[in-house]
RNA sequence: GGCGGUAUCGUCUAGGGGACUAGGACACGGCCCUCUCAAGGCUGGAACACGGGUUCGAAUCCCGUUACCGCUACCA
């Protein structure tokens, strides 16, 4: 099934989205967000998701930026559907557009130099005003216009705001209006001296020619919106649908910052992140279903996606929800999904190699079956994974304290315990219960006086997976011998 | 300053005139489960910013106030 848009002021059009960002950082996660719903939105309704990198401001842009959001957006799995447009390379129907405007009669040059103006914003400054351009360049008579171009003085193009007010009806906020009067300093620049575009000018030529219907964006947009509008209005092209979401904010309320800690999505991706737990967590910040509903898969979201339950309101970025999102999509997923995930971070901390795992996957799949339930990162899961990788565990000092603390009394039911699993005849949890709970008996204790010093002699800590599954996972050898290492380190300490 | 936007537990949110004694989730506390840790189940505390209207009835609609956020460039 394929939707249409239809707006009051254009007849239906094909679902068209674009995310636009600038290439002068990392993607951020707000940024990924505004990324998620356009994509979502897509393809709910089986639109077009579109990106495009806007690059003109040189100064600020640099491909390793642009590298950057392409990584993350990949890492997301947010797909775009069409060649990546580069605003930068529009150059020349930017200018045409422009010279559409002026041809029409809706723009001007102005001459005005930047010193000029920013003596009469100062001044008005000084009077309490708002500053509003004059519009003097407007009355200049055509041939004197012509003669100062020809004689190469440097001018800007003003597009000359009209009366009355500018209104639309956006998807998030309902009608917006403002009256034209209180739209910017007034006549706006659409075109540099150098003959470059200003931002508004750039945006509304690439989305008229990329043609899309709804503008799904950050709510610090809304002032550029009746701009934009104008400028449409004045081209002569259909309006798109404008949606304005609202913003992330850090733990203090203010605008989500370095100060707050990652910002980046690259950075969740290093902090053992899942990237469908991130959509999932971005989603619920300015979005909800409608119901108590919470974890989503990637399918559910894109099915249950309405803009009707668009939030208008900032949200904060609460990382301790992050995560707990993420350990509940890591108990959601299979072994299988996650090992590719995980193996290069076990073999990043030496705790094994590539080969490793491919030779040895049905062990490594029921480690993580174990794991995966306990761990709320992909960091987790690896600190979790190391006493069942390497052989040279340590006892933590706690583990030492609390469930060796009685050296002589650990040794013994250790060597209980070592004695009764040795002569089991099947390595498995059914009788390792059973035979173990009949020693804790003869010895006049209970199951967890045996497991607790066992788990430290095996693990070296106090926490761990059920104590069978760690018999399993070790394997008999080596379980005997970690025993019998707890039993050394017992005599001698 | 001007303009615009927003306002429900600490946080994310449900709610759209009567179903509200305001629901869910994170976090925090208790209990259960239990060999530990998670997970899970049960449970506790915790919110409609304030003031006026409209209405038989307002968290929901209107107005004002306050607070917060954004924009206010020849940045994007």
């Amino acid at each position: 099934m394929v939707y249409t848009l239809v707006n009051s002021m254009s007849s239906a059009r094909p679902i068209r989205l674009r995310f636009a960002p600038s290439p002068t950082g990392y993607l951020h996660v707000g940024g990924a967000r505004t990324a998620l719903f356009n994509w979502l939105f897509a393809k709910k309704y089986g639109g077009q998701f579109l990106l495009r990198i806007e690059d003109t401001d040189k100064a600020r842009s640099t491909e390793a930026s642009t590298t950057a959001i392409y990584e993350g957006l990949e890492w997301l799995g947010l797909q775009w559907d069409e060649d990546v447009v580069y605003q930068g390379a529009n150059l020349d129907r930017h200018q045409a557009h422009v010279a559409q405007l002026l041809k029409a009669g809706t723009a001007y040059r102005c001459f005005c130099t930047a010193a000029e103006l920013e003596a009469q914003r100062k001044e008005a400054h000084a009077l309490k005003e708002a500053f509003r351009y004059d519009r003097r360049c407007d009355s200049i008579d055509p041939a004197t216009v012509e003669k100062r171009v020809a004689a190469g003085e440097p001018f800007v193009v003003r597009f000359r705001m009209p009366e009355g007010t500018t209104t639309w009806d956006d998807l998030v906020h309902g009608t917006i209006t403002f009256p034209n009067k209180d739209i910017g300093e007034g006549d706006f620049i659409v075109l540099r001296t150098d003959g470059t575009p200003i931002y508004n000018m750039a945006v509304v030529s690439d989305d008229i020619a990329m043609e899309i219907s709804l503008v799904m964006r950050g709510d610090d947009h809304i002032s550029n919106t009746p701009k934009q509008i104008l400028l449409y209005e004045a081209l002569g092209a259909p309006l798109p649908i404008f949606a304005h979401l609202p913003m992330i904010h850090g733990m203090d309320g203010k605008k989500l910052s370095k100060r707050h800690g990652a910002t980046a999505v690259g950075e969740y991706q290093h902090l053992g992140i899942l990237p469908q737990a991130m959509l999932n967590f971005l989603a619920l910040l300015g979005w909800s279903p409608g119901n108590d509903i919470e974890v989503m898969t990637l399918e559910q979201m894109i099915e249950l996606f309405d803009a009707s339950h668009l939030s208008k309101k900032a949200a904060i970025f609460d990382t301790q929800k992050l995560e707990w999102m993420n350990g509940q999509h890591l108990s959601l997923i299979g072994a299988d999904v996650l090992l590719p995930r995980v193996a290069p971070l076990l073999a990043d901390a030496g705790l094994t190699t590539l080969q490793d795992v491919e030779h040895r996957k049905a062990w490594f799949l029921s480690l993580l079956e174990l794991l995966k339930v306990r761990a709320r990162t992909l960091d987790d899961v690896v600190r979790q994974a190391s006493p069942y990788l390497r052989d040279d565990i340590e006892y933590d000092p706690d583990a030492v304290a609390k469930q060796w603390k009685d050296r002589s009394l650990s040794a013994d039911a250790l060597r209980g315990t070592r004695e009764t699993l040795a002569q089991l005849e099947r390595w498995e949890p059914e009788p390792m219960e059973e035979a173990l709970r009949a020693l804790a008996e003869r010895m006049g204790t209970t199951g967890g006086k045996i497991f607790q010093p066992m788990r430290v002699a095996l693990t070296g800590l106090t926490v761990s997976p059920g104590i069978f599954d760690v018999l399993v996972m070790l394997g008999r050898e080596r379980s005997l011998a970690r025993i019998d290492r707890a039993l050394e380190w017992l005599a001698a300490n």
